[in-house]
RNA sequence: GGGCCCUUAGCUCAGUAGGCUAGAGCGUGCCCCUGAUAAGGGCAAGGCCCGAGGUUCGAAUCCUCGAGGGCCCA
């Protein structure tokens, strides 16, 4: 049923908000996108800061191979806060997103989606395809970021495979070379016998097969005693180079038939069941570490030896406690090898996975053939104790389903080792957030090995290196790598497969080692780690508006392993520091319950969903609420909860800009003479504003969602706006004491959209927009204004007694709420105050009835405790400011209305 | 299995250099208002501060161990 009309609306001022109360963000943020794009208000923003300070968040690179997820948005709505604070703030904050676009994924994805395999097409085609794909999901994620409101300079994005990206990707890899930090060692790989190839990681599927299960005696060369160890890959026993014990394991010697041999104390009842040993005596132990150097009969051949070396990660669950290396056959062998300090070991399996003229009598021989072979050879020299048989996961390839193997090949390195300590240092000058995060980078720099840089692939930056067709030596010549570099800048790094090689060379190029003058390409391309690790040369340097080092890297803390080690990785051994001033590094998106959302547990939020349903600014919020140091959770309920922090905020403003549909600047009122109230809200106000910097300054960007919805519920909804609302309903449009609190909303209402728009970025617009409309603003955006530094202060006088009238009022609405239980009052207005206390009088009477919204107060300020005192009023209700008052009826043309009420109606 | 990190009301966060009955907002419940109205106001109920030891006159805060979760490795 409509309400009838009061007879005095007429009469009154209700706000006027052209803001509406539902936000219907889904349809409205489109247009503020198509606003923003068609006014190019990023780049008249940017353009405004020129000559300021330039703050530079450098954007590391998502991958370019599907549909952005909430950990991206996270990532991407953290940085668009940072940035647009920065903004406000005064800064020029060029902002250039950038896509990671090489590598195996997208090779895998285009197999699949296009049915093409590598081998079928020509190369350059193949990296056509590649990059296509790469584009095309480029488009889809951008316009997915600006769905959620980010700023940045789009139209000219940076992405690993432009050409000039590349072309600078390149003369860093020259000046490495140059420098010599660039160096050439064979290392491990998984290798496709029957597809000749090497596998990643990704295309390695695993499955059960069965193996022979060994155990091989070792006899010692200065003692009468052999060591047994363990092994199910008898065909990597030719090109074994030492045992490894563990240093911490205690091992024993252990008499049986005459015989002495070593195993692991903790592996010896094992053992001895294995080998069937009946009658066995342990006649001495020595730790692991004592057998470090001991020199060993090789398994295989007698003109060779094998030492004793020590590794942590021999385990005591299986086996003697005793293991087999083989560099060139194992990544774990490789690394406790090279931790020796040695580079060469030897590796006699070819391509074809057979074994090389090297391997003497097994020459030629497929390595699962040997097998048996090798077998045999050792039982007829009685050095194998037994042999069985064990089922267990092995690595297959992807492709044709049979088993690979490990197998080292020449790759280019980069040799850490030569400025490790130089990185380390170059951490202690670089801030990070949260404090103390920088210990997981530290970790990693610390421990890793050298950095591979060679990977056997065909999409991406191809390592111009050339062998010398002689004496078959791979060189990379700085030279050479500049000239690649230079045609790649203008063409691409298809040159390298499309040109001729004599492009490349030098005049009178020659191999270093045989003098030989005829070369061939050759055709890895470096790891894609290494191409978002130059991103601070080939972007912050290429980049006109950018600069080196940036302020600020911002990425999920999985980066300290990734982006953030290889950046720092590249930038030291030229640069001497990191290229970054300060890291921040965020957690993970979980569900609402703690667990990572995975699309096999079935609870992943899809981030465009929730823009559609909700709005990019509900999200946002419910991102930006939560303490991103640690892993944040994501789900309906927490989506509710924004969506109700959301909206309170809109409706705060909206009240307090439609409050000001008659408010001109003219109107205002000096501080000086405005009412006290209104003196208080804007000294809370500014302290609420220094808060909020303090928590942005800080990143602590959950502070400051807390702070500001605080202020919106609990200072201006529940007790400035309820407040003042008489005033600003009642009094005559143009009297003081309205143009007071309209002076205090307007500067508030000024300053609202531009303190939250680093969060509520489409809102924020909206509301500025609402703002323009009244005439109140001029700047064509809320992008275009600068944060507010207006601060107001109030006397200590002042502070002191407010602090008393809170907490009065709160004593006074326990006590209205008891009489509202009894029935004997509704609303607060049919009650009435006597207020006690020293200084009380500082507000009249009339501004207690204001402040507590009753209908009348009693001031007594006579020395006495602060307390008060709520009746039910007695009088009459006012038919137009609804207060109950004795002074109804006063004039007889309004016989229904009260004293103050017939002032505001006449003259 | 190793390294790093997280754990305060149903939810999001405060809890300053160890010290009052551990706070706020949301949500919930009850009530009021109907001139911010798919709004607004009031009151109230919610906590083994992850667990177990320890240091201390005193611990949510410091130490040790453990549980659950996350990331990165193996």
């Amino acid at each position: 049923m409509a309400k009838e009309k009061g007879k005095y609306d007429s009469t009154i001022n209700l706000p006027q908000p052209v803001l509406r109360m539902k936000a219907n963000l889904p349809q409205t943020e489109e247009n503020w996108l198509e606003f923003w794009q068609e006014n190019h208000i990023y780049e008249k923003a940017l353009e405004q800061r020129k000559g300021n300070s330039v703050f530079v968040l450098h954007d590391g690179p998502p991958y370019a191979n599907g549909d952005i997820h909430l950990g991206t948005a996270l990532n991407k709505v953290l940085k668009d806060a940072v940035n647009k604070y920065k903004l406000l703030k005064g800064f020029k904050t060029p902002y250039v997103p950038g896509w990671d676009t090489h590598g195996l994924p997208i090779e895998q994805q285009v197999t699949k989606q296009t049915k093409v395999n590598p081998d079928d097409v020509a190369i350059t085609e193949w990296r056509d395809k590649c990059r296509d794909f790469a584009l095309s999901y480029i488009d889809k994620q951008m316009k997915s970021f600006k769905r959620l409101g980010v700023f940045g300079l789009w139209d000219n994005y940076y992405a690993t495979f432009k050409p000039e990206y590349e072309g600078k990707e390149l003369e860093v890899l020259a000046d490495l070379v140059e420098k010599g930090f660039v160096v050439r060692k064979r290392r491990p790989v998984y290798w496709c016998p029957h597809c000749k190839t090497t596998l990643a990681e990704a295309e390695i599927e695993y499955k059960e097969i069965s193996s022979p299960s060994i155990y091989v005696s070792f006899p010692a060369k200065n003692g009468d005693f052999k060591v047994i160890a363990w092994t199910t890959t008898p065909w990597t026993l030719p090109d074994n180079v030492a045992l490894a014990f563990n240093p911490e394991e205690n091992y024993v010697f252990v008499k049986v038939d005459g015989e002495t041999f070593v195993v692991a104390e903790k592996r010896l009842s094992d053992v001895a069941k294995v080998l069937e040993w009946k009658n066995y005596e342990v006649i001495a132990s020595k730790p692991g570490s004592a057998f470090e150097s001991e020199r060993f009969e090789h398994p295989i051949y007698g003109d060779k030896e094998t030492v004793g070396i020590t590794a942590d990660y021999v385990a005591m669950d299986e086996g003697t406690g005793i293991v087999h290396i083989a560099p060139g056959h194992g990544e774990e062998d490789y690394s406790v090898w090279e931790e020796k300090g040695i580079s060469d070991f030897p590796m006699m399996i070819d391509d074809n996975g057979r074994f090389t003229d090297q391997a003497g009598f097994l020459s030629g021989m497929f390595y699962e053939d040997a097998n048996d072979v090798i077998l045999s050879f050792l039982s007829e020299r009685g050095k194998l104790l037994h042999k069985g048989s064990i089922t267990h996961s092995y690595p297959h390839c992807w492709r044709c389903h049979n088993p690979v193997i490990f197998r080292a090949l020449s790759q280019w390195f980069i040799d850490v080792d030569l400025y490790r300590q130089d990185a380390l240092d170059a951490l202690d000058k670089t801030r990070w957030i949260p404090e103390g995060s920088d210990v997981r980078i530290r970790d990693m720099i610390k421990s890793r090995p050298d950095w591979c840089l060679s990977r056997q692939r065909i999409w991406g930056v191809p390592i111009p290196s050339v062998r010398c067709t002689h004496c078959g030596r791979s060189i990379l010549d700085p030279r050479v790598v500049r000239n690649v570099a230079q045609s790649v800048r203008k063409s691409g790094s298809n040159v390298w497969y499309s040109e001729p090689l004599e492009t490349f060379l030098p005049p009178k190029f020659k191999c270093p080692d045989c003098g030989g003058t005829d070369f061939e390409k050759e055709y890895d391309i470096l790891d894609v780690w290494f191409d978002s690790g130059v991103s601070h040369y080939s972007v912050l340097e290429q980049y006109p508006d950018l600069k080196w080092p940036a302020d600020l890297y911002l990425e999920g803390y999985d980066q300290h392993r990734g982006w953030f080690q290889t950046s720092l990785l590249t930038a030291v051994p030229l640069k001497g520091e990191a290229p970054f001033a300060s890291v921040l590094s965020h957690g993970f998106v979980l569900d609402e319950s703690g667990r990572a959302m995975s699309k096999s547990v079935g609870n992943v939020i899809d981030p465009l969903k929730v823009v559609g349903e909700t709005g990019a600014d509900v999200l946002r919020l419910a991102l930006l609420m939560s303490d991103f140091t640690a892993d944040i959770q994501v789900g309906q309920n927490i989506l509710n909860q924004a969506s109700e922090i959301y909206k309170k905020i809109r409706n705060t403003f909206r009240f307090m800009e439609g409050n000001l549909f008659d408010f001109k600047d003219v109107d205002a009122v000096p501080f000086d003479e405005m009412k006290a109230i209104d003196r208080w809200i804007l000294a809370r106000w500014s302290e609420m504003k220094k808060r909020l910097s303090a928590s942005f300054d800080a990143y602590e960007f959950y502070s400051f969602v807390s702070i500001f919805h605080s202020f919106c519920v609990k200072e201006l909804s529940s007790i400035y706006l309820d407040a003042i609302k008489s005033r600003l309903y009642m009094r005559k449009p143009g009297h003081k004491d309205r143009r007071s609190a309209q002076t205090a909303l307007a500067v508030m209402a000024k300053e609202f959209p531009i303190l939250i728009a680093p969060i509520l970025t489409f809102t924020a617009e909206e509301m500025w927009q609402a703002l323009r409309s009244h005439d109140l603003v001029s700047e064509e955006s809320v992008y275009l204004a600068d944060w507010p530094d207006f601060n107001f202060e109030l006397s200590d006088k002042e502070n002191d007694f407010w602090e008393n009238a809170l907490e009065l009022r709160e004593k006074a609405n326990e006590l209205m709420e008891k009489l509202r239980q009894n029935k004997e009052i509704g609303h607060s207005l049919d009650a009435s105050v006597t207020i006690y206390g020293s200084g009380a009088d500082f507000l009249s009477p009339a501004e207690w009835s204001e402040l507590l919204v009753v209908s009348s107060a009693d001031v007594h300020s006579e020395g006495k405790e602060w307390d008060v005192e709520v009746n039910k009023a007695e009088g009459e209700k006012c038919a137009r400011c609804w207060r109950i008052r004795e002074d109804v009826g006063l004039d007889d043309q309004h016989p229904e209305i009260c004293g103050e009420c017939l002032d505001d109606i006449t003259g």
